[in-house]
DNA sequence: TTAGGGTTAG
């Protein structure tokens, strides 16, 4: 090599150095330079434009990086300088970052002379990568090859464990690393810690993290997060009081730490401005992420916009925010956000936009982002199809539900879960059945959700026998009595027909919450039990929870079923007065069913004129009821042509003024409304009725 | 080594 060569080598070399720590150009193009003034590269040059591009591929979320690498994998290729080992490696470091295992795979399969290093870049590559099956089974090829581990190694694999609740296969791994010596390595202590943490097993961490004897912040972090995943909030608060006292100093990882193990969000924001902390760009996007969740979408927003640079999580997060409270306009301004940084969206992000078309009137939009994913590849990940199915099984398209189910390459619990509730909201619990026998055909075990999806698809079809085969299942496999499981079996008793056993479900819970109250309420209201529900009603507050919209609705029908026209009006006062919710369209038509079953017409119809909202059919049917029932036949008339008006395909419309001429022995009258209603194909909705004899 | 955005349930 000339002089020259050296010298200017050397000046292409330090800039590369340069792309490691700040971002400049692209080091490709610094590369194109170099051979443009024909400058043979070394082994080193390659060594450094690989180090340089992985250390600029992180914070791009496109395709251009991947392209580079191939470039990068290319010049290797032709130069020959693939063959040095230490070369591979690293560029296999460098798909890994880039998230493309495929590629980094193919390089291992194909290096003659791997080494552990290569074997270890590949199992954290995976891991890294959320493979955690591959990087499990490719520890195993190597243990089979005779490689013996190390401990990066066992730091690469084993949050893999905990990602996938491997307690088992993770002690293993403990295990080896005892034999092997590499347990006292304090990397390989806090991946356990986190490992067991993750798992469930707290004391398993605990141990682990007091027999450190040098508390690193790593170890303090991992242990602060392991009690919040396990939500024992005020033992991270405690731990990290602790930690400061022993003064170890808190970095953005305590911050982000601590915000989700739910700790004050306004406190700990104030530390981490005090601290310096919040310049860290991690710490804003959880930062953003809390207040998001909590609903301030304000502070979420301003915090979003201090970032020097905008990111895909940050962005997702108010996403998912504006998504939650279906507010599809804000969303669809961060979708255009996300344009203007030229942001590829992922498959996080496209669930949550999904999650936000709830509404009817967005369909197109939800129509829309499904060709957006197909455009970008983004609906092959199973995430994003399950984001699908449910999105179409809420507008009840059940043919795309199941063309969507059946098209998927892997169907993993979530997918069977997704598309099992997807059926019931969409009304069609025997399909959900069908499902659920072919789900365990395949070999899934069914989980709490999957129950709880099909306890409400029993109580759709008052399928008492099915519901009670389901709560056996429940018990004999020790499924956890969560909140929502509880409410659902209490709710399939109620709905088909079993108040007695609601009741003992009920009576078996320590701590009721608000939905299961609830549940229990309506369900007397709706039975007929009309002071079980609201002595119901006066025990939930004695117990000082906060009655919502859906315990005054149970309460309300209540006061229908026993026709106490007094309480009725007491606790609506008592709803808007006391509690300040303001009545929804059902709660107006529970109050004018009410007072128009009392015979109170004038009270009802000033009722409907001081409503905040536009009264809706449900509303002035409730009232052409009560005309049914008082013989108000003037009235009802004039009701039922305003309801006509309205929708006219109302089924109901046509029954109730049938029931209306009745009940004015205006037999004539009954007649035309019955030969309407058969020439225009019955009353538009079939009914059944069902019992199930028990033995 | 620790951490930030998401889906399925009432």
């Amino acid at each position: 090599m000339s002089l020259g060569n050296s010298f200017g080598l050397c000046f292409f070399h330090s800039l590369l150095s340069q792309h490691q720590t700040k971002a400049v150009k692209s080091s490709l193009l610094v590369f194109r330079q170099l051979l443009q003034s024909n400058l043979k590269p070394s082994d080193l040059t390659f060594s450094l434009l690989i180090k340089a591009s992985a250390s600029s591929s992180f914070a791009s979320n496109s395709l251009k990086p991947k392209l580079e690498a191939n470039q990068i994998h290319t010049h290797l290729f032709k130069s020959g300088i693939i063959q040095l080992a230490y070369i591979r490696t690293g560029l296999l470091n460098l798909y890994v970052n880039l998230g493309c295992v495929k590629n980094a795979r193919f390089l291992l399969d194909e290096m003659p002379d791997r080494d552990v290093v290569a074997w270890n870049a590949l199992i954290s590559g995976y891991s890294k990568n959320g493979h955690d099956f591959l990087a499990f089974n490719l520890f195993i090829e190597m243990v089979r090859e005779g490689f013996r581990p190390q401990a990066t190694t066992l730091v690469g694999l084993v949050p893999s464990c905990g990602r996938l609740e491997f307690v088992f296969q993770g002690k293993s791994i403990h295990g080896i690393g005892v034999k092997a010596g590499l347990d006292r390595d304090s990397k390989v202590k806090n991946a356990l810690t986190s490992m067991y943490a993750k798992c469930g097993d707290l004391e398993g961490a605990e141990i682990l993290f007091e027999e450190m004897v040098e508390k690193s912040v790593v170890s303090w972090n991992t242990m602060i997060g392991a009690y919040g995943q396990n939500g024992l909030y005020g033992e991270a608060m405690f731990l990290f009081k602790k930690m400061r006292a022993q003064a170890v100093e808190a970095n953005s990882v305590t911050v982000m730490s601590l915000l989700s193990a739910n700790a004050d969000r306004e406190t700990i924001h104030c530390f981490a401005i005090k601290s310096g902390i919040v310049n860290n760009a991690s710490v804003v996007t959880s930062l953003v992420s809390v207040y998001a969740k909590c609903g301030d979408s304000e502070s979420a927003e301003l915090l979003h916009k201090s970032l020097s640079h905008e990111n895909l999580v940050s962005l997702t997060a108010l996403i998912s925010s504006y998504a939650e409270t279906g507010n599809m306009n804000k969303v669809v301004v961060c979708f255009a956000r996300s344009r203007q940084l030229n942001m590829e969206l992922d498959a996080v992000a496209m669930v949550s936009i999904l999650h936000g078309v709830k509404n009817p009137a967005y369909i197109a939009i939800g129509l829309a982002f499904h060709g957006y994913g197909i455009k970008t590849g983004l609906c092959i990940h199973c995430l994003v199809t399950n984001g699908l199915i449910s999105m179409y099984s809420r507008f009840n398209d059940i043919e795309a539900v199941f063309s969507l189910f059946s098209g998927m390459q892997e169907k993993p619990l979530i997918s069977w879960n997704s598309i099992i509730s997807g059926c019931v909201q969409a009304g069609r619990a025997g399909d959900a059945m069908e499902l659920f026998f072919q789900m365990k055909m395949y070999g899934y075990v069914p989980d709490a959700i999957t129950i709880a999806s099909m306890l409400s698809g029993c109580s759709q079809i008052g399928y008492l026998q099915y519901g009670k085969k389901l709560h056996c299942f429940i018990l004999r496999n020790n499924i956890e009595m969560e909140d929502f499981i509880v409410t659902a079996l209490i709710d399939m008793y109620i709905k088909c027909g079993s108040i007695e056993l609601a009741e003992r479900v009920f009576r078996g819970i320590k701590e009721p919450c608000l939905a299961t109250w609830n549940t229990m309420i309506t369900g007397y209201g709706i039975s007929g039990f009309e002071n079980k529900a609201l002595n119901h009603y006066a025990e939930l507050r004695k117990r000082g929870l906060k009655p919502d919209k859906i315990t005054f609705l149970g309460v309300l029908a209540a006061c229908i079923h026993g026709g106490d026209v007094d309480k009725g009006r007491r606790y609506f006062q008592i709803m808007t007065e006391e509690f300040g919710i303001s009545p929804s369209l059902q709660h107006c038509a529970s109050m004018v069913t009410l007072l128009s079953r009392g015979g109170y017409f004038e009270e009802a119809l000033l009722f409907i004129r001081n409503m905040e909202c536009d009264p809706d059919s449900a509303v002035w049917g409730a009232l052409l009821d009560g005309c049914c029932i008082h013989q108000e036949v003037k009235l009802g008339e004039y009701l039922g042509k305003k309801l006509y008006l309205l929708d006219h395909t109302n089924g109901g419309l046509y029954v109730s003024m049938s029931n209306l001429y009745a009940s004015g022995g205006m037999w004539d009258d009954v007649a035309r409304v019955r030969q309407i209603m058969k020439d225009t194909g019955g009353d538009g909705s079939s009914g059944a009725s069902l019992i199930e004899l028990t033995s």
